[in-house]
DNA sequence: GTGATTATTTATCATTTGTTAAAGGATTCG
DNA sequence: CGAATCCTTTAACAAATGATAAATAATCAC
């Protein structure tokens, strides 16, 4: 758990007895590659940190598999649209590689902000960071090509080699063959 | 600034010192149609709240007038990327009517939430939502056509009595031609 | 390792969307 | 009121994307 306390430290300091708090409400998960975390319908009660290995968000939309976003290590994931409402989530988290979370149980952890406002700030913190990221991928996804994203995305190192080109595709937006076709451009 | 305070009641109660304090921080702007709130270039420091009118947040992009969100009386609206980073925000905010906002100085906001645990936790709500609704957006962005998003905005009351269309074809993603031929199918 | 399955590319054609230009309406301002 | 400006629609053509199908490549499970 060492990460995700080294993480915390890059948005504020957190006295001993705060860190104590978080440290009893988590816990390490390993999942095989391919397995889901969380499945539809459920309503989002977990918020992960990832430790080694990569997860997505996705859901089905006309039978059609969709990724909504991807998590490397040093991310934290959770189905915000559950999460902050309480109702139940639409969409699964999947790994495409075995991978390490920490579990941070969200239920304890409200139930912390009244007793800690130190652990209040530091989740109001992540989560406007959160915001930011999502507002900026709006404009990502509006205002910018598939084309243009798809170069983005390349800057990932090895994202290539962790995810197959059919959730990126997803991720873009666009169909598989559209994917292969501005790949074929760029050779 | 009636509104604002029974706005801020839906999210939670407040005891009537923090109201005070946030009386303290608000004041009441009056704006003339097509008249500018915030420049671009500018940090973002500070949220509105409209009590009557429409505004828009948008920008430029290859000098083209890109809009990227509608607000309507009741709404709270910020630059989020902006006032959550301290980066100056490439966005502007303009009214499309005759719009009637209050002003909350952020950095003062902020300096309260030290002072009342109340008042973090009110904009930790507020903020949280406005998260929600972002994730929607992306949702709705990516996975449904100009089309159906189209209908959908039609849904909110006198949209098109309110806003040009040109403005609701950039906030669709799409050019003024293409809203045009959907529009000219519908009927 | 081998067969089966899954992922990716390529090709063809249909559909959608963008671009540009022109014309008709609506609105604004003196 | 009338001219000028801005907004919206329409048309014709170009470009991009989707759908479907088939071929190739990579991966998985026994």
């Amino acid at each position: 758990m060492t990460e995700l306390f080294r993480y915390f430290q890059k948005f504020m300091p957190l006295n001993p007895e705060s860190l104590a708090a978080l440290e009893k409400i988590c816990s390490v998960v390993h999942l095989k590659k391919g397995d889901n975390l969380q499945y539809f319908g459920q309503t989002c009660r977990t918020i992960y940190f990832i430790n080694s290995g990569v997860a997505r968000i996705y859901y089905y939309k006309d039978g059609v598999d969709i990724t909504e976003s991807f998590s490397f290590e040093g991310d934290i994931i959770a189905r915000v649209e559950s999460l902050f409402t309480g109702n139940p989530s639409q969409k699964a988290i999947q790994v495409l590689e075995d991978t390490c979370f920490v579990a941070i149980n969200a239920v304890q952890l409200f139930a912390l902000y009244d007793s800690h406002p130190q652990i209040e700030r530091l989740f109001r913190l992540i989560f406007e960071a959160g915001y930011v990221e999502t507002v900026k991928r709006i404009e990502s996804i509006q205002f910018h090509t598939a084309e243009d994203r798809y170069e983005a995305l390349l800057l990932k190192p090895n994202l290539l080699q962790r995810i197959p080109l059919k959730h990126i595709a997803s991720y873009l937006g666009i169909t598989q063959v559209s994917l292969s076709r501005i790949r074929a451009i760029q050779r």
